[in-house]
DNA sequence: CGATGGGTTGACCGGTGTCAAGTTTTGTGG
DNA sequence: CCACAAAACTTGACACCGGTCAACCCATCG
């Protein structure tokens, strides 16, 4: 997007810094995921942080101050209806920036799933960097589109499939994200209650669907955190529908 | 968020025009709309183009090569799924400017709901203007990330909200945005089929529910393009669940 | 051992989708 | 301006998906 200006030596702390984000950026901004370079390129900034699952990281309404990078673990993104209503906007896997305005609220809270590491980077801190090193906006501008994205997908899935192909495609992208230990193997490190507010279904539909799916012989489940994927059973009928 | 640093009078024609993006920037980040300050910031970039009702301006899967700037009517974003299943991700009004990935195709296509007039910015003359003048960032940003805040807003509309709760809301949004001669009065220049792929509802879903809020005097359907709203309701009982 | 919380399963019901017919609006040609 | 056709919108009958409510299972932890 933005032209990568020569960088003679840098000196000081925060331009080896642009040193190391400068060569990561190529890469940051062609795959969809971006993870491993994004925390490699800003992993010492700011301060990094434990929370424990079920802790709150930030407060949606509350004035954004900061940067967060996920390092490890699982976070959710989270609004509420006035009415108690509970929607799940996106899973945020390890590796994630969460970009927010100056000056505005956070749009949603960010919750532990499961234990996790944040990186705290204090907003003056990235922006100085960004100032000082005009290349390194496609670090966060790339971030914010990167999660664009996922909500336009999240958006097709609630507006237009039915509750087998939304668990069928959530299945998909996790397997994707979260690989368990063998092939055809997933990790579901959320709940049945996550998953049901993240697809806007209800929990007796999740677990049901499942257990057809199941009875169908398309997927099996050791325990109820662990899925293997049949062989023969191709999750997600509607990938190339989807941008990831 | 960026810094504004001092800029000293310009001379080249870039520059003025950079003069006045910058004097307009703090008001374009304020507040959630942008419109004018946008339109008026970078209204001469690039050429001006129309599209006739129907027309696609750009379409999905195809590389983004330019930013758009929409300065009059009114345009749909859409998305498709294989089987052809059609979902309208966002209504786009006038003062909006789309931003898109370099080097990364479109995620949805953008059509021509009425008659409309868009300025087609090529990459690099933005970027170049970017580059020189990096608070000018600030407008990309604030773009995408109002972008990112309409679409959480659907995202939650779609997870969570029945029917005829969708519809309101979609009227409380739109009397916002385009309101019309007199107060309580909407103008609605998208068709049924087009409301009703935006909530993710059926036109007859659509219908109904305008039917019955029509029966128990919530509005009036002077014309199907034209409603006014009843003193005594509430159209959005959910309005500060939502951000804007 | 019982208590607790997460997950599953079943019976039932209501909201939406589907399909089809009817109505109103818009556009076109004489 | 009227006549007609086509499109957009509305309305009704009916079916079905998924929500609701309740019971039950199972693992974990005192």
């Amino acid at each position: 997007m933005l032209a990568h200006h020569g960088l003679k030596k840098a000196t000081t702390h925060h331009l080896t810094q642009i040193d190391r984000v400068r060569a990561s950026i190529p890469t940051v901004c062609k795959d969809g995921t971006c993870s491993a370079d994004v925390c490699t390129a800003i992993s010492d900034l700011g301060k990094s942080k434990r929370f424990q699952a079920g802790e709150t990281v930030f407060w949606q309404g509350v004035e954004a101050e900061s940067y967060f990078l996920i390092t490890s673990g699982l976070m959710r993104a989270v609004r509420f209806l006035d009415d108690g209503r509970r929607q799940i906007t996106r899973f945020i896997f390890p590796g994630t920036l969460i970009v927010h305005k100056d000056n505005v609220d956070h749009i949603y809270s960010g919750e532990a799933i499961t234990d996790i590491e944040v990186r705290i980077i204090p907003r003056d801190v990235l922006d100085n960097l960004v100032s000082a090193q005009p290349c390194l906006a496609d670090l966060v501008t790339c971030s914010i589109l990167e999660e664009l994205r996922e909500t336009q997908d999240h958006l097709l899935t609630l507006g237009k499939l039915k509750a087998e192909e939304r668990v069928s495609h959530f299945l998909s992208v996790l397997k994707r994200r979260l690989p368990g230990m063998e092939k055809n193997e997933i990790n579901i490190p959320m709940s049945r209650t996550d998953i049901a507010d993240y697809l806007g279904l209800t929990i007796e539909t999740v677990s049901r669907v499942l257990g057809r799916m199941k009875r169908q012989g398309k997927i099996s489940l050791p325990t109820c955190n662990r899925i293997t994927v049949a062989e023969s059973y191709v999750l997600d009928r509607h990938q190339e529908s989807f941008a990831a």
